[in-house]
DNA sequence: ACAAAAGTGTTGCAGATACACCCATGG
DNA sequence: CCATGGGTGTATCTGCAACACTTTTGT
């Protein structure tokens, strides 16, 4: 592999959902000068580029690299590279500290992705990050919280226009589970009934003769989203409203 | 003004409408060597961007040095940065006659803008620029037809969620060129009684007490668009659909 | 038996579609 | 007076919102 381009960086805004929360992963960013902390805050995740490497690749491989995952919903939403970007003094101190210079400008290439958060483990290659609920994130390193809810409207957007609520949940879901998905990110609540009938419109979920197991009331039935048939129905859905 | 940076570029793919169709502005890049012609194609409107420069303000530029117009509708609607669009011969041939090196790589930002063809006149500062419909424009430069084809999209897209059109239209328009609008970018027929039914519920489009002059047939009213309007009517329309 | 979530139908209303004729102007 | 696009209303249909009770399981 060819060197890192040190211009252009990818920052992946992961989201996740442990059933109640919707989470965001990120890094520990903790500055020691001679076994002392000078400061400890949090960044999300990402990493430069190499030379020869698609934008697309670099934020796979990020998400690989930090969570052990592959085939991920990955979607690219914005470029941040406003000439103060690493300005504030902590993000020049660790900069430095890291042999960066802190003057040069960087384009950072954001994307956000959709991972079930219990389908990971973060002991992957002992790296320090965490699940943090996306509500009770504070302040954040460089522009990251303008990212993050750049991210976030992104999320919103895109969850009203494409089916991809089920990248936050495990392969075999249950509907309550998906509507909880669209309550928590769309801020709204929904009709459970309404909600199923539109869900029983989309012919790309897909009932499967299996329950919910070890749950303390009636087991709700698994579904399974079948790409092949939505791909085939996304050609016929034509939203012409102007 | 700083220097230029040398990675980082804007291209703006400017949309024009001239009461029949969809053009895009494009530049002449005709490629002499000893007074002779060597190629010549086209290619989407763009620069690099200083190195004090914000992005926006980038394409702005761009923009008013293209065709001398400020405060123009600019959305920025992707990155394209893979490692081989600047590998054609062409692209390469041309780099190389101009000073830069072709195998360094160049992120380029990419924003659409929309005005109205009339608007501008393409004298300004001597430039070769041009329009030409969007359906007839052959092979581009670099990777130009891509962009052109993912701008496309996103103002398809941004029609459907937003009040855009009448930014390709002089501010004060009529229904009728409205509605054109509308049929020609997302490529449908529409019913100008149902048409004009939702624009009435639309409040920031205002009637004035004005008609169009000189046209053999019923002179029709023209409207203007209220920004201010608008920004509030944002504030209550929520889509919470799923 | 009880707690907890799953699952299921009907009705009213609002917004979308389909459709045809008269009007004002310039040439 | 003719050609051209401007402007208008109604009937039907479809999709959305509101709403409450029975079922299955674990403890």
């Amino acid at each position: 592999m060819a060197q890192f381009n040190q211009t252009i960086s990818v920052d992946c805004v992961i989201f996740g959902f442990d059933g109640e929360q919707l989470n965001v992963l990120l890094v520990d960013r903790t500055l020691t000068k001679e076994g002392q902390e000078i400061f400890s805050d949090l960044t999300l995740t990402g990493n430069h580029i190499y030379e020869d490497e698609e934008l697309d690749n670099a934020a796979a491989r990020i998400l690989f690299d930090l969570t052990g995952v592959k085939d991920i919903y990955l979607e690219q939403f914005g470029v941040f590279a406003s000439p103060e970007r690493l300005n504030h003094p902590n993000d020049r101190q660790w900069l430095l500290a890291n042999g960066r210079n802190p003057d040069s400008r960087i384009v950072s290439v954001a994307y956000f992705s959709l991972i079930a958060t219990k389908e990971i483990t973060l002991e992957w290659k002992g790296r320090n990050v965490k699940w943090y609920p996306v509500n009770s994130v504070g302040t954040l390193a460089f522009d990251h919280n303008q990212i993050l809810s750049k991210a976030l409207a992104a999320l919103r957007n895109k969850l009203r226009s494409a089916p991809i609520g089920f990248a936050l949940l495990p392969e075999k879901f249950t509907l309550s589970q998906l509507q909880k998905i669209y309550e928590i990110i769309l801020g709204t609540e929904l009709d459970k009934r309404n909600f199923r009938k539109k869900i029983a419109r989309m012919k790309y979920l897909i009932p499967l003769n299996e329950k919910q197991k070890g749950v303390a009331h009636k087991p709700a039935q698994l579904y399974v989203f079948d790409r092949d048939i939505y791909e085939k129905s996304k050609t016929e859905m034509f939203d012409f409203s102007i």
